[in-house]
DNA sequence: AAGTGGTCTAGACCACTTT
DNA sequence: AAGTGGTCTAGACCACTTC
């Protein structure tokens, strides 16, 4: 983002000022940024500040290529590249959707434990304890807040088929998800993604993973039913909003007795 | 891939029979593909065929629309994937090259495994065994071959700052890999793949990998000098080239008391 | 200066969905 | 029939690399 805002660097046919406000010389031009990259931050922006909401229909390509005069060409290789990210949804015929979390084709994408035999089942969830604490140091740095800062600390089991299979802690800065509370929580159905999203206004977009193998202390083992030392998965997550700000920590401990964590490489 | 072959079917500014010898109805039309994709496919076709080989440049988009009788712009969006999925490597000013297994950059494509401080740090390899042996029916299923079809079968160590990590075992079909010895294996400097490249042309495209804690049985423990019973990642690796036919099972035992796999959601 | 990939435009038609 | 995204073309200029 340098110099376009109202006016855009138009090239070829319209004889405009071309390369505009930029400081004349084009091999030296700092920082510059192709048009389709500012036009793709500026939509960021607007599913950013919520103009448009998961789950709804964003202005079509033409619609977008008039507000922001650049050809409809322009406009479709930003919103390629939204969608690449998994920003948005294109749907022929419909239109372009914003992401959302409440969706079967959208449940495993953050998560990767699969069933050694047969389909992915749905989670059952038990809340083992929800509490509003002060942020330790190592959460603190994951999640660019200050130590001691206040966050908001859950603690679950999933279960598969009625077996116990993930133990899970999660860190949330307690800023943006002041209304949570443990009744919410074990109420709602579906993933908790959804709940975060329609009802705390964040959209988790992308995340890391950490991975190793550990062994089941004593407080892991009794909260999977499973003998102290059998070894776990333990993943370590960090999930990220718009802008790559950092806005869950998550450290999950699964048994892989009967399941397995599965990746592509490519 | 369906009526294209000689004359693709244009659609503009050459009015020729356009949909050419699809039976008419077009909603109907059996396995339509668009003219990029069918552009993709015989660029694919001469990279399998090795007629470009891994590091060697390809023809440019304008000679490539030319032979193809397409526009550049359809020759580029087939180029885009192919870079997108790492078949091949656009440089701006110099061309495009095959990608090759023979680089720093795609050391790490497929080894997630990082350390938890520090810079990633090359691998001293240990080669234990090499050997031909007959397909177990599992390697076989994988591999797609039959029961007690020839195999080569290896076993090694990795060791990075001198700290043996990871203990692998794969297994390689036996009529892709003839002239394979350990002698080979052992001398040859840099990645496997590399390797698998250039003498045998046989190209790594992409991977799936199956992720489980385990813990170290005596063999594993004595291999990576660690006490029986610590928990280990095992990896278990399937590895595809042109065509998506499997050439490589391996499994891997990752220690990571240093280390950690590393993954990116999104 | 010439060649390559990268960006941008304008306009056409196709496939799909809804009205 | 109208609107949306998907494909294809043709031509221009830009940024980078090499000669």
């Amino acid at each position: 983002m340098t110099s376009m805002t109202a006016v855009p660097p138009h090239v070829t046919h319209p004889p405009v000022s071309a390369a505009g406000a930029s400081p004349a010389v084009p091999g030296n031009s700092p920082t510059f940024s192709p048009l389709y990259q500012q036009i793709k931050a500026l939509i960021t922006q607007s599913l950013q500040s919520g103009e448009w909401k998961p789950g709804e229909l964003i202005p079509s390509e033409v619609e977008l290529a008039a507000r922001f005069k650049v050809s409809q060409g322009t406009v479709r290789k930003a919103i390629d590249e939204l969608s690449a990210e998994n920003l948005v949804v294109r749907r022929q015929g419909k239109g372009t959707f914003v992401a959302t979390h409440h969706e079967a084709r959208a449940q495993f994408r953050f998560l990767r434990l699969m069933p050694d035999e047969g389909e992915p089942q749905p989670a059952e969830n038990r809340v083992l304890d929800v509490k509003r604490l002060r942020a330790p140091a190592e959460v603190a740095r994951l999640l660019d807040l200050r130590t001691g800062d206040p966050v908001i600390f859950i603690k679950r089991v999933q279960s598969f088929d009625g077996i116990a299979t993930i133990l899970d802690e999660l860190w949330l800065p307690g800023a943006l998800f002041k209304g949570l509370t443990t009744e919410r929580l074990v109420e709602y159905k579906g993933p908790m993604y959804g709940l975060f999203e329609t009802e705390f206004g964040t959209s988790m977009i992308r995340a890391t993973e950490r991975i190793r193998a550990v062994s089941a202390d004593a407080a892991a083992a009794e909260a999977l039913g499973i003998a102290a030392g059998t070894p776990l998965l333990s993943v370590e997550r960090v999930s990220y909003t718009y802008g790559d700000r950092p806005v869950e920590v998550r450290r999950g401990l699964y048994l892989t007795a009967r399941h397995h964590y599965e990746n592509e490489l490519s």
